[in-house]
DNA sequence: AGATAATCCGTGAGCGCTCACGGCTCACGG
DNA sequence: CCGTGAGCCGTGAGCGCTCACGGATTATCT
């Protein structure tokens, strides 16, 4: 069953050559003819050659390889942003390790310790659960780490750490602000997890909306929430009830949103004439729901898609020559800060 | 930058052993006291050693790596299959490289290729684009083979790939039979894409379900389409104005369905009282869009799992021992079909 | 013409591990 | 007393490739 693959040296003895010449045939650097390198390349070719990259990986000490950590494929948030990394790592000539974490740390350290042994040659890490020290070791031990949505300080540029952003405090700010600017003057906010930073920051938006708008704000008009549809249904039913002075909610993501929604039509309260609601993220389900929801475009592929170029500078800066511009153009340990977009739909309009 | 990485060696000299003996160590496999196993597992450890899965491939000629071949990690249906794969790989204490195509052959090509040169030690294809010819290639170059969605003839248990199918045609069937128990006697069918082979297996579960119960089926009532929302609502015009006569329609999936949804609310027609209506795939968005969509659910999760065990054992019996019941309790080539199941709700009650 | 440089190619060594050996020590029995 | 075997450990070779050399051949210049 295991037939021997054939290597480099079985090419080099068919083709009457030397190792070294097939490996500059295939690698394509110079210091071959034109017509060697044709003929060896035909010659490997017919036998099916496959470069090991085992092999050129042990010798090169690179492996063309790169890890994508995330919570969780399943979920379309990082499903879209697994896509833009694999992606623009493919464009790149890199293959990807998609690892999940299921969010749980214990988890996160296996996975990344298992990329570590695989000698990847760099890892972007998504809403790690990594508290800052166990962070600070994982990126010490790697080559090169991006981080998504994540801040490590000190993110002084020579830590070696890239970072990729969304502007969670300016989402908050600018969905309420919509809120306050069609005439509402008591929006409430169903935050999501407790735990969640960018539900923090998120809220962080929605107060600074309410405070610069003169708004009677209350903490009794903010419940916090499972990040689902059956969290935000419950909430809302929780919040619509007991504070009856709410004419609009602006909801931690689409999901909150969605529930809401049902707990409108629960408690007959017509969207958006009666409530007026805004989500975030802005996932498919957002545009298909009745009334399609008002709410913030988070650009969840470029979230991936940044965070590998990050990455892929990071890298190509150590091995290959210092880049033209030496950093004015684009230091890849940077902090790349992504804004949301309101896209506004009948849920608030 | 490039700190040289503690190898076995390093450790060797700071245990004052042979690398042999801390290749035991780590490994753990017998021929080793347990004082000095302990004692250089602690040093392996404070010296933050990481065993090279490079190194160890060359040697060993095994990887422990896997790779997952799916068309797009951002379709919710791939999604799923990814993570129930991923899962049951990491049980298994397999890594996955997860690879997207596209759609694009070409590129399932390039992948596949570059898996080979990784010497995975096995892949899960997803719903191949390739051709017979080019499959059975790629089957024969690669160690071990697990299809999903997608069989290649001849099936034999002994060409060494094992087969994951959904039975689309018991769901087509189910769907549209479910639509004639509730007494519609004129069922539309929007149809896909054209190239779908699972679209032409629910078209056949549709036409066995009509035959059945002798309905005056006809030709006219089916109609391809894209696969998604737009799609379903461009082609439900089109048919439902063509088709006064129709009272049900089946969707080649959930995308289609909320399609057909919004074509509905165009021309007026209520679901279900003027039309019913019944999707495919049980995607979240299926119970959320009003009303909640009938459809059948297929176990996408299970899907990708199941391929991902096949997998294993394929790669386990050929290592280790033969298991225990030879080929009674499991033939690793198998082909295993799985049931989608209907779930009701209020588009078709 | 000889010297210099370019072009092309081959030769060891080594990347970090495992595998198949073989050697050593210690206990036990005859 | 030595032989035997179990338990523990070390030694070379090799996995398939690349890197830094160095040699051979041909083109170019003074």
């Amino acid at each position: 069953m295991d037939r021997k693959r054939t290597t480099i040296e079985d090419v080099a003895r068919a083709a009457g050559v030397s190792r070294q010449t097939v490996s500059r045939a295939i690698n394509d650097l110079g210091e071959i003819s034109p017509r060697t390198r044709a003929r060896v390349l035909r010659i490997a070719e017919e036998m099916g050659y496959r470069p090991s990259s085992i092999a050129r990986g042990l010798a090169t000490r690179r492996t063309r390889t790169l890890g994508l950590v995330i919570p969780d494929v399943a979920n379309p948030f990082f499903s879209d942003v697994a896509r833009g990394a694999e992606h623009e790592g493919y464009a790149g000539g890199y293959n990807v390790f998609l690892c999940n974490t299921d969010e749980d740390p214990e988890r996160e350290l296996a996975v990344l310790r298992s990329l570590e042994e695989k000698r990847v040659d760099g890892v972007v890490l998504c809403s790690s659960r990594l508290d800052d020290d166990e962070l600070r070791q994982v990126v010490a031990r790697q080559s090169a780490v991006v981080l998504v949505n994540r801040r490590l300080e000190p993110a002084r540029a020579e830590n070696g750490v890239g970072t990729v952003m969304l502007d969670d405090v300016a989402g908050g700010r600018m969905a309420t602000q919509h809120l306050v600017d069609s005439g509402h003057r008591a929006v409430g906010f169903l935050a999501g997890p407790l735990a969640s930073r960018s539900g923090r920051s998120r809220a962080g938006g929605y107060r600074a909306a309410c405070a610069a708008a003169d708004l009677p704000y209350s903490p009794a008009w903010t419940i916090p929430c499972p990040a689902g549809v059956d969290g935000g249904h419950q909430a809302a039913r929780d919040l619509l009830t007991a504070r009856l002075e709410l004419t609009a909610l602006f909801c931690y993501n689409d999901l909150v949103a969605v529930g809401a929604l049902r707990a409108c039509a629960d408690l007959g309260r017509q969207v958006p004439d009666d409530l007026a609601l805004v989500g975030f993220d802005d996932i498919m389900l957002a545009a298909l729901v009745t009334p399609p929801l008002t709410t913030c475009h988070v650009p969840r592929y470029e979230l991936g898609a940044q965070a590998m170029r990050l990455l892929l500078n990071q890298i190509g800066d150590c091995s290959k020559e210092a880049n033209q511009n030496s950093e004015a153009e684009q230091n890849p340990c940077a902090e790349i800060v992504l804004r949301p977009e309101l896209v506004v739909r009948a849920s608030a309009p």
